[in-house]
DNA sequence: TTGATTCGTTAACTCATGTTAATGCTTCCG
DNA sequence: CGGAAGCATTAACATGAGTTAACGAATCAA
């Protein structure tokens, strides 16, 4: 159970160090928790305060439009932060759904529990606020950048190096949706690479 | 000079109601500014703490990439705010280029100096950060829907409903690049349209 | 006024991508 | 075992979009 928190420690401490009782008081907050493959960890509409640092499996975050086309707008992988942030942050319903991809084996908390802790612990709103503003401003931005100037092949090559492995675990049609292409254009790209 | 600021604080107050006093010290720290047509106000590499309230004109946002391609992010227009903010808010230099497609009159403060507010004066702290999140967190997430969800056409006329006006003030080839396609196929785009 | 520049449009061609449909390969379940 | 469902691939066709080049209108400076 300890090497279990050592993978979030090393996470978060990626960022900022942690002094001992923030990371104390930071560990207590959490708790395992598992998905099986195609469980929901957020529900269109839902209010779900809960972070997942995932220590096994992945999860996705994707938006669905009212024809039922779904995209898949993020993956979240082993040793990364699941949450609907920025329903969280605003206080408002997630417009987005977020589901398990494979089984997945997690640790759970409750962000403003963790937020609580900021005033106690100015090391830990360093490394929390840091971890926000890269995983998820300046990814996003980069991500917007991709979109509008990269072709798909591109992105393609792109993901591969962004999620190494992911690609055979999951089925093609998911990634398609978060290059933004169809399966059978994904499909082309695939074969006209491996010559 | 009154209805001057007025605008500012329309803008403000469509978030949150402020109250007389702290609507006086944050009127205090805004001083008119004007950029000719081509100006810069922030240049990559820079760090640029002010933020500027468009009176009159318009300013792009817009990203370089290696190769001398550019790719405008975003365009301000009357009555909306320009700032860095992604620099500004992690005070790091700015990767965005930020110049006037008009000649531009607008207001202009030091983000610091409007925090350094935010402890006397709640209710700005609420407008503000509440017209960052809508500003920039929401439309954000709307916008990479879009550039992956809907095709060029639908970003086009997205786009004339998001800037009305603008479309007639500025080169197509700055609109072309900002939906992501060549200036060639948004001509086509707009010809087909007009039948 | 003249010449140069900038910009929008159009044409012709090529390549990328979507759509529809067929095929084959799994996997899962009865 | 056999059938059904889900999925990746491929083909054929239509549309979207990039590239190059030519043209013409508007603007600007000499």
């Amino acid at each position: 159970m300890v090497e279990t928190f050592q993978a979030l420690r090393n996470t978060l401490e990626a960022f900022t160090p942690l002094t001992p009782t923030a990371w104390m008081d930071f560990r207590e907050l959490f708790h395992p928790a598992e998905l099986s493959k195609g469980d929901y960890f957020v529900q269109e509409g839902d209010r779900n305060d809960q972070v997942a640092f995932i220590l096994e499996g992945a999860l996705r975050a994707y938006y669905l439009d009212k024809n039922g086309t779904f995209y898949n707008k993020t993956f979240f992988v082993e040793n990364t932060f699941a949450a609907s942030l920025a329903s969280i942050l605003q206080h408002i319903p997630s417009y987005l759904n977020f589901d398990a991809l494979l089984d997945t084996r997690m640790l759970v908390a409750n962000y403003y529990r963790i937020e609580a802790l900021f005033p106690q612990h100015r090391c830990l709103e360093t490394g929390v606020r840091k971890l926000i503003e890269y995983e998820w401003v300046i990814k996003k931005e980069q991500r917007e950048l991709r979109l509008v100037l990269n072709n798909a092949t591109e992105r393609y090559l792109y993901f591969r190096e962004e999620y190494p492995g992911l690609e055979n675990k999951i089925p093609q049609y998911h990634i398609a949706s978060h290059l933004g292409i169809t399966p059978i254009q994904l499909s082309r790209i695939r074969a006209k690479i491996k010559v």
